[in-house]
DNA sequence: TCCTTAATGAAAATGATTTTCATTAACAAT
DNA sequence: ATTGTTAATGAAAATCATTTTCATTAAGGA
């Protein structure tokens, strides 16, 4: 978390008139210390590790704030359930583009063409900005697809 | 229907042994018909004035077969709720790229810049089926923002 | 230490989607 | 055209992720 003991999340959530809890430590202690893309209920088994009175239900409800504070995330790969990133990880810093295997569901962060992409991104998030008066929060880039030892089970 | 009594989709379909219903001809009809990202509830209810005793369960069935086929993608905008394309639609040939106002909801097809996108995105496909190994089936961009009006509303 | 109220946990409710199962109807063979 | 096989259907029940309710707890300012 930041090697500090009192990071800069908590003057984010104090500002607002929001308090430092446990369950909250816990939630952003486990999407800090992952690389992968965790649904609730993951979050939740979790932080149940080290915090076994934690509940489900305000593991949802932190990651609905979370998601609104700019802090997560909120991801839909097709597998029914919403899965959240940290926006600034520190275990994969940047971008969020994903290449999914529809048939093992294996999510893949790649890299190539980033740069490109995120130039191109920029470009029409203006253009999007002006032609529709939008104010652009976020996006999603996802490819989806069959990985190698999905197609040999075909 | 495409002015064909005998739209290709049937060959498409026999030719799986999967046979050609009320049902099925409804909802294509549906999702010809539409400019709009529908629900699989707002597909029944549409077959629903024409076929008063088509089921739900035989939308999503269907939904689900003509995702599988490749006619029809399947999107998630954040509101809980999947919605449907046609792939080729005679409403709106093209791209599915899509910008998303998180506040009323509301979707648009964007044209902009998508020829660059369409572009720089074949090039990203080629590498990440080469580096990934993996044979791409389709993708996803999407904005998200908050339009004009709901701006307004804050 | 006390007080206010934000936050929590458990249980119930909700809502989209899926499963079950008995019935119907496509369509190939007759 | 009639029949037989079985894919497809519809209704109801089941499932599963997520949300709501509500009584209780605890963060943090006074």
């Amino acid at each position: 978390m930041n090697g500090k003991n009192n990071p800069e999340w908590h003057r984010n959530f104090r500002q607002r008139g929001m308090r430092i809890t446990e369950p909250r430590k816990a939630i952003l202690e486990v999407l800090n210390n992952t690389t992968e893309h965790l649904s609730a209920e993951e979050i939740y088994m979790s932080v149940h590790r080290t915090y076994p009175n934690v509940g489900l239900t305000t593991v949802y409800r932190n990651l609905e704030l979370l998601e609104e504070m700019g802090i997560i995330a909120k991801f839909h790969f097709g597998d029914g359930r919403s899965r959240y990133e940290l926006i600034h990880s520190p275990q994969k810093p940047g971008h969020h583009h994903h290449l999914i295997c529809t048939g093992c569901k294996q999510i893949i962060d790649y890299d190539d063409f980033v740069e490109e992409e995120i130039e191109l991104l920029t470009k029409v998030e203006q253009a999007l900005s002006a032609a529709h008066n939008f104010q652009i929060t976020g996006h999603t880039i996802q490819f989806y697809g069959i990985c190698h030892a999905c197609r040999g089970n075909l």
